[in-house]
DNA sequence: AAGCTATATTGTAATATTGCAATATACAAA
DNA sequence: TTTGTATATTGCAATATTACAATATAGCTT
């Protein structure tokens, strides 16, 4: 087929699954990387800053969007993409808890 | 084209993204769930919890393995598939370190 | 208005992923 | 040795992703 069977997972599995896979890309976490790493967010300038042409990075820009990775606001001519915390923190923790309960068993045979 | 210009990329960044690609499908946020669920780690029966064949359990679970996220013990006639805290572990520091970033970052504009 | 700049959308080609039937492999049990 | 059980591999069809040229849109600037 090639289309992923989500029905018959809970919607937090694919909650995760969907974070995870919009991070799945090292064009996505680049950009995510440098709104970091940015003091300000008037971030106008992502396209020079990937080895990307400029659909590209509006696309994967959008994936990082849809995700609820950032978010972007209309600062007159260009848009100012910035950080939404609330995407980081559920992957922040549900790590956390996954490491947790991994660390916490004891694995009888590997 | 389709494949990604992972050349154009940090090891670091290229790194997290693959992490990030493995868990990007509800299939293998499942299995990871289930062998963090079960106490042992005798784990011949994920194709069962899942409402996918055998094949496509078995490349799911080759994608995991491949990550790190997982690794495999032949136990006789089955395999023991277990959790790999290794991976786990830069997922957890990774976002811990992003989320602790993106609460201290002071947005000007969003 | 005409031109410029920044970003989005569309269309398209190359490649990757997903899913499964069929088959292969490997060990266990009878 | 044959049969059964567990898992992997192969081959293939359907769909998704990645990348970008061309084009569209929207707001500035003159």
């Amino acid at each position: 087929m090639g289309a992923s069977k989500t029905d018959h997972f809970t919607t937090k599995q694919n909650s995760i699954a969907s974070l995870a896979k919009a991070l799945g890309h090292p064009a996505r976490i680049a950009i995510l990387e440098y709104l970091l790493k940015v003091d300000s967010c008037i971030c106008g300038d992502i396209v020079n800053e990937l080895p990307l042409a400029q659909p590209t990075v509006s696309q994967h820009l959008k994936e990082l969007k849809n995700a609820g990775f950032i978010k972007g606001n209309i600062e007159g001519n260009a848009i100012c993409y910035c950080i939404d915390e609330q995407a980081i923190a559920k992957m922040q923790q549900y790590f956390d808890a996954v490491y947790i309960k991994a660390t916490q068993k004891i694995n009888k045979c590997c």
